[in-house]
DNA sequence: TGTTATACATCGTAATACGATGTATATTAT
DNA sequence: ATAATATACATCGTATTACGATGTATAACA
């Protein structure tokens, strides 16, 4: 898989993936898996980007002598993903673009 | 929009403006525009890459004055758009997980 | 004479994904 | 008992990349 198709698509996975319950690094990876591979270091650039603008905040918590950062979702995290939704239209037009198949030219 | 989300088109999109007929810098751009806005050194940087890939040719022609560019593709490049299409399956199955809306958990 | 359109080109920069590496504990396998 | 794997977070360095700024040059138009 193209790295740079999955790129506009790493920040809304991580926030769909925290939406209906509060997770952390590891389970987040393990859950989007099966859906787009992320590796830990890339994780954690995002999680501190999204922390950063606002999308997500954090909580520690400590569990069988490990810790664990809880992540949760802000308005502003769901807005985002309210955006992402809206940009997919114009994605798709550009998407209809690529694949069209020109008629009447051979 | 945001612009991680286009990058993952750039590539495919300039090799499908130049699918049906070979084209220049200056032209492709125009023909993009409606779908995706780029800049002229976002152009030139990708017709570069995708030179350096095989996945296009080059030809000069001497036009009014001015020297142009016409880009070809190539059997690489007609390739790449399938694979682009093939990749898209799997950006929807990211997509439904993005927008998916879980049901009895409230 | 000045502006816009046409046409290509390069340089510097900021954003970013990720491999490599590190720390630390608990569980499972040999 | 020991080695390996799973859990869990963190940082550093690097290559890729999109794009603004800038430059060169001609033609058309106001």
């Amino acid at each position: 898989m193209d790295i740079q198709l999955k790129r506009g698509l790493l920040d809304a996975c991580v926030l769909a993936a925290i939406k209906n319950e509060d997770s952390y690094g590891y389970r987040i990876i393990k859950d989007m898996k099966p859906y787009l591979e992320m590796s830990e270091s890339t994780l954690y650039t995002i999680l501190k980007r999204l922390e950063a603008g606002n999308m997500i905040t954090v909580r520690s918590v400590e569990h069988e002598g490990r810790l664990r950062k809880y992540y949760h979702i802000t308005r502003e995290g769901l807005r985002r993903i309210e955006e992402f939704k809206e940009d997919w239209k114009e994605i798709n037009a550009i998407y209809n673009f690529i694949t069209r198949e020109e008629t009447g030219n051979e």
